[in-house]
DNA sequence: AGGCCATTGTTACCTAGACTCACAATGAAC
DNA sequence: GTTCATTGTGAGTCTAGGTAACAATGGCCT
C-alpha cells in the first residue's frame, strides 16, 4: 500500500503550489498598480536587504538567474524611478544598482502587497504549520547542491 | 525580538524555490531529450490520471490555466505525437484528447525524469521531512479558496 | 611595456508559458 | 427561431528567462 511515486508527487505539488503563488503575487501587485512586476518586486526587496549598493553581478548571484536578465529589470525599474545606475569609480567595468527615494517608498507598499498575498495562500495552515514550513523550505534552500555543475 | 514578516518570508522562500524547481525539472528533461516542455509534460501525466479522454476545457480547469493555453499545449503534443484529437460525437462543439501509444511510452520515460529531479531537488531532506512537506503541501493546495472569485 | 585572459555588463535574438480579445461554430432555452 | 451560453481557436501581447557575441576594463605574467 506504498505510494506509487511519493517524491513525484511531491515535485508535482510543489510546481503546482508555484503556479499558485505566482498568480496570486501577480494579481495582487496588479491591484495596486504600481507598475511593478513580481520579478521587478523581488528585486527590490533583494536590494532593500543588501548593505551598500550591490553590483550587476551580485544581484544576478543572488537572485540565481543569469546576468543578462538583471540588466532588463534595472532597464525597468530605473526607467520608472525606483533604482538608480552607479558607477563605481573603483572599478570601471562595474555598476552599482542603488535604490531611490521613491523606491524605498514603493518598497513599503510592496510589504503590504506581500503581506496580504501570502495571507492568502497561506490561509489553509495554521502558525505551527506555517513554522513548520518554513523550516523545511529553508532546508530545502540552503542545503541545495547549488546545481553541481 | 519577532521576525519582521514570517508569512512574507514564506512567501518569498516559495517562490524561490519554485524558480529551483522549474529549472531542474527543465534541465532533466532537457538531458533526455524527449522534445517535451514541463508543461507538456504535465498535460501528459494530467491525461495519463484521467479515466476517459477529456475536453480542452477539463484540461484547462485541471491545469488551471485558461483554455487557450491548453490549445497551444496540444498543438505541439500533436504535433510530435503525442496526444490525439478525437472529435466528440454527442456534442460537435468539444474535442476530446487522447493519449497515443507513442504518448504512453513517453509517459513512461517522463516518469524516470521526475523521479530525479525529484531526487535532486528533495536531496536535502530526510524521509520525514518529506512526508510533512507532502502533507504540508496538500493542505495548501487542496484547502485553498479557489480565486473567492 | 606589452600580451593574454578573466570579469563585467550589455546588444540582439530566442523560447516557454501564460494572458486577453475577438470570433465562428454549435448547442440550449425561451 | 431568436437569443444566449459553451467550446475551442486565431491573433497578438507580455513576463521571465536563456544563449551567443562583444566591448570595455582590469589583472597578471613575462
Amino acid at each position: 500500500m506504498t505510494m506509487p511515486d511519493p517524491d513525484g508527487q511531491l515535485a508535482e505539488q510543489l510546481l503546482r503550489l508555484t503556479r499558485r503563488v505566482h498568480r496570486i503575487q501577480k494579481r495582487h501587485l496588479q491591484q495596486r498598480e504600481l507598475g511593478v512586476t513580481p520579478a521587478q518586486s523581488r528585486l527590490l526587496r533583494t536590494l532593500a536587504h543588501w548593505g551598500s549598493p550591490p553590483r550587476m553581478a551580485d544581484l544576478a548571484e543572488r537572485l540565481e538567474v543569469v546576468p543578462r536578465a538583471v540588466t532588463t529589470l534595472v532597464d525597468a525599474l530605473e526607467a520608472s524611478g525606483m533604482v538608480r545606475r552607479v558607477p563605481d569609480p573603483a572599478n570601471r567595468r562595474v555598476i552599482r544598482i542603488e535604490l531611490t527615494d521613491e523606491g524605498r517608498s514603493t518598497l513599503r507598499e510592496l510589504h503590504a502587497v506581500r503581506r496580504s498575498a501570502a495571507e492568502e495562500i497561506l490561509a489553509p495552515l495554521t502558525g505551527d504549520q506555517r513554522e513548520t514550513l518554513g523550516t523545511l523550505l529553508d532546508t530545502l534552500i540552503d542545503g541545495a547542491p547549488a546545481g553541481r555543475c
